[in-house]
DNA sequence: CCCAGATTTTTGTCTATACATAATTGCAAG
DNA sequence: CTTGCAATTATGTATAGACAAAAATCTGGG
């Protein structure tokens, strides 16, 4: 019987998972399950428990149980459907999730000496490319401007960024000398929708020059594009020298993430 | 009065949200606040009406406020304190999530037929640099493998990996001929945790040849290493071409994202 | 054997209530 | 004006019960 299988399972054959302590019971089931999840010895596609075994097992209300399950399903390590149960999911696609660093915060944290240089600052109107990638009408007034971050006097990232004029108009009186745009903007809008596109790119002369690399050296480029619903606030260029610090993060698919800049031009962990 | 400003603000200043049909009270009152949240009616820092008012607005129990509260608080977007109540939470860290394709997947989806060549399999012992990396000891026994995957055609990406077959022993015997062994991998063993570099590097002699690509030509290179808990699983190396094909990824700070890879030397959204 | 409709199982949501716990606020003593 | 304790308030967690809805399963007719 299916029931009777269910229940079997729930005895601990894994040395069990250790007690976390203080924490809530509906905790408590959730990190039980996880780890049975993780450890593999419920592997994708495995029916778990009815919330009416786990309710009897844990000697609980089922609304304590269904909180657990509620959890889990959000997210995404089991899948729950009506009558069918709840059966361990997928493995997550390979996904990363990667940390867009903000360099003044990360280097105040770290003690160490955060500068920005406005290398350029315009208006402009944008051409045909730029309209279709943003979805703006072509002409359509933006403020450009192009930015150097510079960390204990090295030069980590040139940035080109566009901003809406119409969604942000504060942006035209604004000077950024306290605060990179980016910053600025972060603590003005609110986003509902960001795109990204990670390449590599050649140096060209002025791109080497504005980055301090060598002319055809290898360059991490980032491009952000960030919509508040439908309306287009602000594309994001940044460029990063290849070799030297690069982007990183360490995640865990139960979503918990912490992220840093990796230092140096060795691979080591930091 | 606290409680009378914050009555007040539940009445709609905004067009009203879009009423979503055929939602569930929780989630309508969940709908609603990420609303006035991300329109930024309700900025950050800004203190919430307290459970008790929300419910007289909605006219339902404090369980339900408190299911759509707790999923706003579990999604990051407001923080909950006892007693203080809660706030809207400062905008997130500028992070992105991305997509590691899984090229035999994506090809099927859209038709395409896709391919890969093993170049080079052996058991290796692994290095002092390699085990500083991975945590394993100098001279442990791995799986090397070096592949490159083909789309209709085109080379997509050249991959470099390390399998620990003392985590993996079935790996030892595997072929790996219907199936890459990233996806071998993750549809065998959960990982618990990853961590992930992204760098731009020149090519190198082998890696132009093997990739299809000129000498000192900008890759992206993505490395990836995941552990079960303490114990390392893979550590993988993926080149791709600088120009062509990106990494790219749209998502919301909400939660949810979707992704895809695009194509062709332009920059347009596909 | 196949299909349609009735049945049953399992999750989804909600109510009303209760007690626990953290943290602010207010009050009173020093 | 500060310090410490008490009261108050808002959230955190849990219970027991109820009905709704989806979907697998069973059943009978063709």
């Amino acid at each position: 019987m299916a029931s009777a299988a269910a229940k079997s399972s729930l005895k601990k054959t894994t040395p069990a998972p250790p007690a976390p302590r203080g924490a809530s019971l509906n905790q408590t089931i959730r990190n039980d399950i996880e780890h049975k999840i993780m450890s593999g010895e419920w592997p994708p596609g495995f029916r778990l428990p009815v919330e009416h075994d786990l309710m009897a097992h844990y000697g609980c209300s089922r609304m304590t149980v269904n909180k657990a399950l509620g959890a889990l399903s959000a997210q995404g390590l089991i899948i729950r459907r009506r009558r069918a149960g709840s059966v361990v999911a997928a493995p997550s696609a390979d996904r990363a999730v990667l940390q867009i660093v903000d360099f003044a915060a990360e280097a105040q944290r770290s003690g160490k000496l955060y500068r920005h240089d406005m290398m350029e600052r315009r208006m402009e109107e944008i051409d045909a490319a730029t309209a279709r990638r943003t979805g703006l009408k072509p002409g359509t007034r933006v403020l450009y401007a192009a930015t150097r971050h510079v960390v204990d006097g090295v030069i980590e990232a040139y940035e080109e960024r566009i901003v809406n004029l119409a969604a942000v108009p504060q942006a035209r009186r604004e000077s950024f000398a306290d605060m990179p745009i980016g910053t600025w903007l972060l603590q003005r809008v609110p986003w509902s929708d960001a795109e990204h596109i990670i390449g590599a790119i050649n140096a060209d002369a002025r791109l080497a020059r504005r980055l301090g690399v060598e002319r055809h050296a290898a360059c991490l480029m980032l491009e952000r594009r960030t919509w508040q619903n439908t309306v287009f606030l602000t594309e994001a260029r940044l460029y990063y020298p290849g070799t030297g610090h690069r982007l990183v993060g360490r995640f865990s698919p139960t979503g918990n993430a912490a992220f840093g800049l990796a230092g140096g031009t060795e691979n080591g962990r930091s």
